[in-house]
DNA sequence: CACCAGGCAAGTA
DNA sequence: TACTTGCATGGT
């Protein structure tokens, strides 16, 4: 059972880095994008989300008010490509009313709150879980928190760093405790995991030439 | 053909 | 509290 300090950490970070190189995420977008691809990408891949967001871009609803005046039935039929367009069109709609009604349609005035504040604030919307939230915070926000995803949890017990039932504040503090609050780091880090994980821990693992092969264990 | 992707909430016991 | 299930398109 490997320790985690922080030291494995940023080496598992140089390891990806090197590899890889820079994501750049979140794909060339404004924080309101964001925001709205943080809903649209939940459990689907990116490359249909992109369609959705064409879809709305291209007529112009891209917008807090774009969206707030645009009915349900026809938000889904627009981000239909996304998949699970009937439920993610009311999880749209739930953040953009929260968002327009309490701040006015601007990020700056979700900016304004602290960290804990504006993740309080998401989590109470309907739709929106602690991935989602923190990735609004980090992403859009652009304000230090670690997002955890299924690869995060993946990599890390394969790892044998955490258990299979981890839970996502477990596994967020196993950084956050270690990590100097970075937002540019925190950024890179949770894009190249996901990078690693797609192409290397799936199921079967293909570990032959993984940056991580060989790191704590 | 099967499998799954940058999750979440509601239902059940 | 701890599982289970529904949601859905598009790529491999």
């Amino acid at each position: 059972m490997p320790i985690c300090t922080r030291e494995l950490l940023l080496e598992a970070y140089h390891l990806m880095l090197g590899r890889f190189g820079r994501q750049h995420w979140w794909p060339g977008e404004t924080p309101f994008e964001v925001m709205v691809g943080a809903v649209l990408t939940q459990n689907t891949n990116w490359k249909n989300v992109e369609k959705a967001i064409s879809n709305l871009k291209e007529r112009g609803l891209l917008t807090p008010r774009g969206l707030y005046h645009l009915s349900t039935a026809e938000l889904g039929r627009l981000i239909r490509p996304a998949g699970y367009y009937n439920v993610k069109a009311k999880r749209l709609k739930n953040l953009v009313t929260r968002f327009v009604d309490e701040f006015d349609g601007e990020v700056s005035r979700l900016m304004s709150l602290s960290v804990e504040d504006a993740r309080a604030f998401l989590l109470s919307i309907n739709g929106i879980g602690e991935e989602t939230a923190d990735s609004i915070i980090l992403y859009a926000l652009e304000r230090p928190i670690f997002v955890v995803d299924a690869y995060t949890k993946r990599i890390l017990f394969r790892h044998s760093l955490i258990s299979e039932d981890a839970i996502y504040s477990e596994v967020q503090g196993l950084f956050m405790d270690r990590l100097e609050p970075d937002t540019a780091l925190f950024n890179e880090y949770h894009a190249l995991i996901v990078r690693v994980g797609k192409e290397y821990c799936k199921n079967p693992p293909k570990c032959d030439d993984c940056p991580l092969m060989g790191w704590a264990r």
